[in-house]
DNA sequence: CAAGTGGGTTGCCAAAAGGAACGGTCCGGA
DNA sequence: TCCGGACCGTTCCTTTTGGCAACCCACTTG
């Protein structure tokens, strides 16, 4: 079967969050919704996806507090869906897959998408910085642990690993 | 069905991105990766995913140079899969989404995983920095802009739109 | 030599995606 | 006033996938 896709025993914030936008064009919703589309009728034509695909998909956004719908006009009743600040937190997550996917899938290609930092003008290379000491953050110095005593399935990693080496 | 899913048309970034790494459990795949899980027994009895979908998963993160095949005994052949330095770079892409669960799904609950910046000491949070002026940058100062006279299919956004409010 | 382990492949079934058609309500023009 | 079209879905049917269990092959260990 596609996706009964059980994520949610892992008690894990990465895959809570692929239960939320793990779907397969939702997270084009999403970058779109970033764009200024709010409307049904706009999602479908940018993205060609099927009607009742689309229509599930703003139903779970929004029941997940993504989107929030706005009713434009009763009778015939229409509502748009607009990001809420749940959903516009999900920025960091479409610049890190847009940085991944200008660095290795477009090489130096035009990749149809460009995203600009306003304030220095340049087009965004984004980095991991640390909230705390504000520092850049490299992969070799994020520490992925399993935390406190829980006891996840297949609990197979007794040490804790390094995330990257860049 | 489900995902013939032509993300490929978009000619996006992050589309382009999402045809590596959008399939259901793949970024569950690259999480335990990045916690020292190399070999499918371990990757399945972790994840509990179908025997034929890891499979798969793994053969199209391997073709995609994600993940690196090294044959560690021949005879039966046996190869564990490692992460290759573009597969390492997506390190920021699971360190955004865990952020986003741990703050909208679990609250301040306990999540399972924890990242932690070794330098500083403290959980991570993380931020977006920009690789030019190592500024934080703020979704609204992130300008999403459609690259060049690329004539891409629904076209219906005149003007540029300002990522996240944040 | 029998049982176990590691790493898959094969086949069947159910769930999800694709796709096209339809329905309802308004609007603008002829 | 009648006709077509825009919008926003919903329904129905078809096509793919993922879930699941069984099976297989090549060692290895008891």
């Amino acid at each position: 079967m596609g996706r009964t896709a059980d994520y949610s025993k892992q008690s894990c914030s990465i895959a809570a969050t692929l239960e939320v936008i793990g779907d397969p064009w939702t997270l084009l919703v999403i970058r779109d919704a970033f764009q200024g589309v709010s409307r049904f009728e706009q999602w479908q034509d940018r993205l060609g996806v099927a009607r009742n695909v689309l229509a599930a998909r703003l139903k779970t956004l929004v029941q997940h507090g993504v989107l929030e719908p706005r009713l434009y006009s009763e009778r015939p009743p229409r509502n748009e869906y607009v990001l809420t600040a749940k959903g516009k937190d999900l920025s960091a997550v479409l610049v890190t897959l847009h940085a991944w996917g200008a660095k290795h899938v477009y090489g130096d290609t035009d990749s149809g998408i460009d995203l600009v930092h306003k304030t220095c003008g340049h087009s965004l290379d984004p980095r991991i910085a640390c909230g705390h000491c504000s520092e850049i953050v490299k992969g070799r110095d994020i520490v992925m642990t399993r935390a406190a005593n829980r006891p996840t399935v297949g609990d197979v990693m007794p040490r804790d690993a390094a995330v990257g080496e860049d």
